[in-house]
RNA sequence: CGGGGUGUAGCGCAGCCCGGUUAGCGCACCUGCUUUGGGAGCAGGGGGUCGUGAGUUCGAAUCUCACCACCCCGACCA
């Protein structure tokens, strides 16, 4: 065994990080809590980066970008927004360096102090608003619809690959309107999409809901976030969508004409996601034999794998691959036909099930000499012998049925960790033993949330948006309490 | 920022307690032959500032001190 993965049961931590660095998602770079992105897993990044960025130009945003280095001056605009950023910025204070006094030693130049210091962007809100005001004066300029894949940093103090690193890559969106009931709308909007592309692209089920004021973005009025489950029974954040009410239109002043002729601040929101969904997507579907990628996420969906005894086989084998491949292209299924030599079958089935290829074949002699091949799905790894007469849309329909099976799978568990509770001890033992999230009631205040969270480690993850309202008792106050929120141990 | 751990070949580790030939092992790599339907076998080969810096000593991977880096666990966060 060339490469040995910690079992979930062992230790799920280990398990997460065996994966991530075994599998080629990603590695651990020389820089403190920053990661090294590799090929297949930037090739995974990619394929979401493309689906959510067709959405985002269908729903009519452009992309721009902005820069990475943002005055000091601009944070402090924002009152809250400053105070929830504050204690995680890098910061720039110069711009030079110079030879030291022994060899090879290079000192930062301390005549090169910069007048004012610049911090690495955590989030743009402040150089695009500072931007927006330029740029917005009529209710013509509206509604103006931005969005950017951009690097950011957040000085976090633990980091974990993918989850939570000190730099990371996102989108966020940044939009401008007229009135409060369209950026309101927007901010919903961006968050359904983000709720279709986790279902069906992922095949992650999401809890769309609200955020209490502790959980929400610094600067904003309301949070939405999509919520979802783990296979340890963490809640993992995946997304959130703000509402930024006219906070920053007044922060930076960006007021503008209406056709009466009356100056009025525009209305705002923000809206990301980031490289933390690669993590959401290994803990949601993957084993201990290793990653389970679904076929709309896979840079490679079908590997062909041959299985001969000497040249003459395998190119009689290479033949029937290149027809196969040619097939499956028709289908636009990607396809690798993997003839290394010098791996033998039995290591190449165990390399491509770490990597989750969705689907596997195996053509040896046998399958030659019968029309036949072997066809492995990695979801449930399971093996069929199926015939080469009108294989392709076997092989179409099978990874369609994986990318059901995985999404019906992670929506079972879901569901099994979705408790509903009256009673507050009940509460603490399912949150210590089962996980998963707590259906309970609230009654509203943040002292309450955060008593529970000292006691339990629990948090509201969100108040959902369908939540039927109903008559109880918080669940630790007993106070009145219109609505069940749902609470959860997180990432 | 606290607690713990690790640093020896590309990767994973042993050696350290009790200092003493040329620093080992597995995987990977190179060459050759045999193999190939679930991580092949044999033979030969290449590869090392033992994290860094001082100190103790005739002699340090090994003992002492300091420093650095990374990982894990907690408090804070997407």
């Amino acid at each position: 065994m060339a490469k040995e993965i910690t079992s979930r049961q062992a230790d799920y931590s280990q398990w997460y990080n065996d994966l991530v660095l075994k599998s080629g998602l990603a590695d651990y770079s020389d820089v403190r809590g920053c990661m090294i992105i590799k090929p297949y897993g930037y090739a995974i990044w990619e394929k979401m980066k493309q689906y959510l960025d067709s959405k985002f130009k269908e729903t009519g945003h452009q992309n721009a970008a902005f820069p990475l280095l943002i005055p000091k001056s601009f944070f402090s605009k924002e009152a809250e927004h400053v105070e929830g950023f504050a204690k995680e910025c890098a910061v720039v204070t110069h711009y030079r360096l110079k030879a030291g006094s022994k060899p090879n030693e290079l000192i930062v130049d301390p005549s090169a102090k910069l007048e004012e210091e610049l911090i690495i962007r955590p989030t743009s809100e402040t150089i695009i608003w500072s931007t927006y005001k330029k740029w917005i004066q009529s209710y013509r300029d509206l509604p103006l619809l931005i969005n950017q894949w951009a690097n950011v940093v957040r000085w976090e103090m633990r980091t974990k690959l993918f989850l939570r690193t000190s730099e990371f890559f996102w989108q966020e969106g940044h939009t401008a309107h007229a009135t409060r009931k369209e950026a309101e709308t927007e901010a919903r909007l961006m968050l359904q999409i983000y709720a279709d592309f986790m279902e069906k692209i992922m095949a992650v089920p999401v809890i769309k809901g609200v955020k209490t004021a502790n959980e929400r973005f610094a600067g904003a009025v309301d949070t939405f976030t999509v919520e979802s489950m783990m296979q340890d029974g963490k809640a993992l954040q995946m997304g959130t969508s703000h509402f930024l009410g006219q906070n920053f239109a007044k922060a930076f002043d960006v007021q503008y004409l209406d056709k009466q002729g009356k100056l009025n601040y525009v209305w705002a929101t923000s809206w990301g996601v980031s490289t933390r969904l690669m993590g959401a997507l290994v803990m949601a579907h993957s084993d201990d034999e290793g990653l389970v990628i679904p076929p709309a996420l896979a840079p490679i969906q079908v590997v062909i794998v041959p299985i001969y005894r000497n040249t003459d086989q395998l190119s009689e084998i290479s033949n029937a691959a290149e027809k196969i491949m040619a097939d499956l292209k028709k289908l636009e299924i990607s396809v690798k036909f993997d003839n290394d030599d010098s791996k033998k079958p039995g290591w190449k089935f165990a390399e491509y099930e770490l990597k989750g290829i969705p689907v596997r074949i195996a053509i040896g002699p046998r399958d030659l000499a019968n029309g036949t091949m072997e066809v492995a799905r990695r979801d449930t790894r399971e093996k069929s012998i199926i015939n080469m007469d009108g294989f392709a849309n076997e092989i179409k329909s099978l990874l369609d049925s994986i990318q059901q099976n995985l999404l019906q799978k992670a929506s079972i568990f879901r569901n099994e960790h979705l408790t509903t509770t009256d009673s507050f001890d009940e509460f603490k033992e399912i949150i210590e033993n089962k996980g998963g999230f707590i259906s309970a009631h609230w009654d509203g205040t943040s002292e309450t949330e955060l008593k529970i969270k000292e006691l339990t480690k629990a948090t509201i993850r969100c108040i959902p948006l369908d939540n039927k309202l109903e008559e109880g008792a918080c669940i630790f106050t007993g106070k009145n309490s219109k609505q069940r929120v749902l609470f959860a141990r997180s990432y």
